[in-house]
DNA sequence: AAAGTCTACGACAGCCCGTAGTAGCGCGCA
DNA sequence: TGCGCGCTACTACGGGCTGTCGTAGACTTT
């Protein structure tokens, strides 16, 4: 086993890929040649956790992702930053380290956030 | 129980608040009534992962953070975001929508951020 | 009715973490 | 000089999470 977790990240990736995807279906993109009951457990669990959603379609269960993956992500690093943060701009610069590709305009959209940021925390 | 990691959690809480300590000064400080060995384990295990260094005084180790709260939450940040992350707004989009615990200063400094990278970019 | 497809449920192993006991080592004191 | 105290190293156990799968039953299709 890989790092624990890694299962469920890869069967997450395909469903933020892919949109919907039935157990047999992840199984065949996963292409280890795993149980098919072993890909439904994960789904099982990931639904449990309310990572994932599903409707039924005919007999089966079709999954799809709760949340976009960059909510996901979002939720996550929220749930690590602790509130009594006093200096928040290491993690704003590993923010910003990860992103080489933020070309002017999402530079544009950022700052138009953090001014409207700023509005609603003033009206409140 | 609480969500596991807690302990450890709270440990290096106290040794990023005091700086260095005892296993005898870190048990007090936590007031649960914890048995020493108990609190010396989790020490132990956290040098075993480096997230702490040590230094012996006199029969005792003396426990000290490896890197700064900050530094120590960006590194798990980075972790987290796949390198391949090709357009990091809309996670931070996603982040600035849920990040309530940002305040002014965050958002000066993440503005201040914002220009030095405009700047950079114009300059290559 | 048989064969195939799905699901629900149970199971087991391995890792991490909280929690703790035991054994042994070194130092200072009676 | 030997004893007790403090500290460490090692071992252990239980619970939760994850990867992995088997079995049993239900429904569909042929």
């Amino acid at each position: 086993m890989a790092r624990p977790g890694e299962l469920e990240r890869r069967i997450l990736d395909l469903l933020w890929a892919r949109g919907e995807l039935s157990v047999r279906e992840v199984r065949g993109l996963l292409g280890d040649d795993l149980a098919y009951t072993t890909v439904m457990t994960v789904l099982d669990r990931l639904h449990a956790k309310e990572a994932v959603l599903r409707r039924k379609d005919g007999l089966a269960w079709r999954y799809r992702p709760r949340q976009s993956k960059e909510q996901a992500l979002a939720d996550k690093i929220v749930r690590l930053v602790p509130r009594d943060l006093h200096d928040a701009s290491p993690l704003l610069e590993a923010f910003l380290d990860r992103a080489e590709q933020l070309d002017d305009d999402a530079l544009d959209k950022l700052e138009a956030l953090i001014r409207s940021r700023r509005k609603e925390r003033k009206r409140c």
